[in-house]
DNA sequence: CATGAATGAGACTTCATTCAT
DNA sequence: CATGAATGAAGTCTCATTCAT
């Protein structure tokens, strides 16, 4: 049992390594089994197909993240606190995980397409995560509450995501000129300041 | 002369429809030849290969953005009143351009992987208007200037990039719940409220 | 047009002996592409699959046999004459067409297995055929009228598919010894002499 | 020992019921195991490889069989009589061992193909089996000598299988129609009279 | 003897691209 | 310029067989 989990988790790994290095589509199943060394046919005995493999990588991805995030969130006090510490919580894995913030980043989009079926389960469970966080504050009266909490969690996200992308796809000369280590501050930033309630 | 760009046009136009329903992956050559009413053959007469196919469509649309981005912020008095008509026509944009959309806000991501050798410059062009504007309030005082333009830039076309994928890819039944003409308030409010400038 | 048809005919052919020489499922498709001289990929031009290669080689082949069958019993006078010359341009027929036969005699039988929603169009004709000169020897008092011409035009297949096998499969040694060219003669024999109506 | 039979009979009986139903090519050795409840690696404990086992399941059929009719001849008076019995006692079988019919039916004819090295003895015997009584027929005056015993037995063996394979496979609704019950009775009237010595 | 996870060769099929017409 | 039939490289997936436990 523990090396057959551990088999499956050394493929989606490999998975995630290939996956963000070539894309989805240009990620050869055999690539994948070379990186994980075993045999090409070893994949199909833990997931269905290709297109599983990527699924199931990012359930594990997203599980993984809406874990992080929702201890990180434990002990605030208030919804701008969790806020500030979901926002940060989410670049620090984006940082210690770039990987996984790539195929997340990326793959998502495309996925969309070929995963129309698939209803992104996970996914949905953390904007819901997101949008709860939202919502309280919006009844605490902390956030402002003319934008649907829905709305401004995905707002939120796309944020997030694209920086996490800028920050991935950076060229290592370029990104010095952007301080990485203040992104997460100034994310936090404009979004509690643009969910802000205004005092008339 | 006429009658090729004619022909150029009406092949990217297709292009256009077959990558945003199937992706660009999905796409055949000889679905969009097809949907095009020429030979397949055709195709390498105008373009060099489905990538520069994507490549040049990619280059059209956001000329095409860009363009009106610039002339919907035209007759703007100051910078939040820029931002504003910039946020509006952008969302106007998807709007009307679905298709445009879709491909620019799916097939950007997964092309940055395939497109590594592609500087991307029109979309680095669309980054910079983006930030000039930011940075003309940031100068006038109006936008807080703790945070980089550039990064205010991206962020916002996160936000802009999210939420028109959330609106295009919505089904039906779920759109209708939220108010997707509200959509661009939304988000101009929730930008000019964030990057304002706070008096002490 | 010409050309067209005569490459799926060379395709066809080429199939047929590939068939024969290693059965369905140990001819690749690559062999009967290198066999036709074509590209791999060309195959996919003229038929949906390898299975939609097998059913229209089995078509083919049984609208060749139905026609000749058909054409042989022109001249007849009768219905045991009918029989008989349709036993005889049976036999000849897999003389002349060795490969055919093979293909006919045992791809038809797996096929039974794998062609499940192929109705057999063809072959529920041949059948018939044969099955409508028993009824008319039937009728007309010739043959026995006690066991129902589908059966007897069934059993009378069996006996050709299975003597065409034997005399298909024969090793050249031992085919020698028993003298093929008179197998057609006791075939009728038999049959004419087993569906006999005897007079009281 | 008796263990060890056991299991390698709940094998063979296992390939005869997925070979049966899938087809020897369809069926995969893990199908069998699973339906023999043993594990796939164990299958190879007891046969060479999948070829062995359809060789076996095959000679182990036609022994049944040629015993069934040996015995079935046991008490019979003339070769007229034998052949009659011969002729209910095979067709009784396969009533009661449909997929072993089936498998004898279908699968013989591809298996002549990738078997050409095996000798088939069993179904060898088989035949010398049915051509001996033809011949004993023949020396005894009771059937005409014009056509060889071993013609004469193929043929007759080129009908039952036809019609119990026009038995296995005849849909429910359709085989309601022929009275499959008569069929021995019609075959052997057939092949009797066929067969039978003509008195100037 | 039994197991069943792992192997890896190899098949079918797709599709971007070419080039003779 | 346009065509579209032909190409053939390459990828996903299957499954008979093995072997360490």
């Amino acid at each position: 049992m523990k090396e057959k989990d551990d088999k499956r988790a050394r493929i989606l790994d490999s998975a995630l390594r290939v996956f963000a290095d070539k894309g989805f589509f240009g990620a050869k199943v055999s690539d994948i089994a070379a990186e994980a060394g075993v045999a090409d046919g070893t994949i199909y005995l833990y997931f269905k197909s290709k297109d599983d493999l990527l699924i199931c990588l990012f359930e594990a991805q997203m599980t993984i993240i809406t874990a992080e995030l929702t201890s990180a969130m434990a002990g605030a006090t208030d919804a701008p606190d969790k806020l500030r510490r979901f926002v940060r919580a989410y670049m620090k894995l984006v940082e210690s995980n770039r990987r996984g913030a790539e195929v997340i980043a990326i793959e998502l989009r495309q996925s969309a397409k070929f995963m129309k079926e698939y209803s992104n389960v996970r996914f949905t469970e953390f904007l819901k995560l997101t949008a709860s966080v939202i919502d309280e504050g919006q009844r605490a009266g902390a956030f402002r509450a003319d934008v649907p909490a829905p709305v401004a969690a995905r707002a939120l996200f796309g944020m997030l995501d694209e920086l996490a992308l800028m920050w991935v796809t950076a060229r290592p000369g370029t990104a010095a000129k952007l301080d990485i280590a203040r992104l997460p501050d100034w994310v936090t930033s404009i979004v509690l300041q643009g969910l802000e309630r205004r005092t008339a």
